[in-house]
DNA sequence: ACTTGACTTAGAGTTACCTCTAAGTTGTAT
DNA sequence: ATACAACTTAGAGGTAACTCTAAGTCAAGT
């Protein structure tokens, strides 16, 4: 069974060892040992960073996170409102994944607003009185 | 052509006027005129709101929607520029939201399990030598 | 023994984005 | 005329999540 360093976990997980610090003095480390001071990480810890990471990923605040994780010490009388707070969780990510879609839609009329300007040299053809292509310069009126 | 104060401008987009202010500090409505010291918005800057609104949610930094606002009021000069910020803003909310869908998986993985442990009372069914369901509670090997 | 480099702590600083306060002004209703 | 609500400002305060600093400890290599 391995044993890591922090700066061995925080590049694995892609965070920096600062930051593990940070989460472990926010209570979102209680397993962590020390020897000699030193925080050593054990196989079995990595099992709650990806967990960690994929609540953090997804927006979940660390005082939330940590709820969470004092809720899993407790064991098996907090089953079910871990089971509800996945679910929640989950009903965020599907919500966050529906609201980006709506903005691209938005972005994606932008891009072809832009692509048309672009080929037209001007943003003025987007104009109402532009969208008649025969008219020129001089005959579009003033306001 | 309709006007608008600052409240109802607020609650048609969802934010506060206070925060409404702070983007106007931040240079983010630099079309805004003031009437007696009064902010006044017209019918055609809620498509500028709209757009910042856009931007926002899909986690643009205010500092770049100002950016993106200056290369606006910029003209025809700036076309390309925008189109590429949009194209990159594109891509930064597909990623988005394939990291959403593979973060989703782990939760799928975490409301499976938490609905197994409730079935069987206890998430101890989850460890490695309860993976035998015919084994009874006194032949479970002590670790 | 000494240097090097990774680790430790408490706590200050940073960034992004608000959010509020205080003191004052203005427009509308009674 | 007066009250009242909504507006204004500059600037302080708040929160989340880091990020860094200073001063020190510890273990391994030469």
């Amino acid at each position: 069974m391995g044993k890591y360093t922090i700066s061995e976990v925080a590049e694995k997980m892609g965070v920096s060892a600062h930051t593990l610090r940070y989460y472990d003095k926010e209570g979102l480390l209680p397993f962590v040992e020390k020897v000699n001071g030193r925080r050593v990480f054990k196989d079995e810890d990595f099992a709650w960073l990806r967990v960690l990471n994929c609540l953090k990923k997804t927006g979940m605040p660390l005082k939330e996170i940590r709820r969470y994780q004092e809720l899993c010490a407790k064991g098996d009388d907090t089953l079910e409102e871990r089971l509800q707070i996945m679910l929640n969780q989950k009903a965020a990510i599907e919500e966050k994944i529906e609201l980006l879609k709506l903005n691209m839609k938005e972005l994606d009329y932008k891009i072809w607003y832009y692509q048309k300007a672009i080929e037209a040299g001007t943003e003025k053809i987007h104009s109402e009185h532009m969208c008649n292509p025969t008219l020129e310069p001089d005959e579009i009126p003033d306001s």
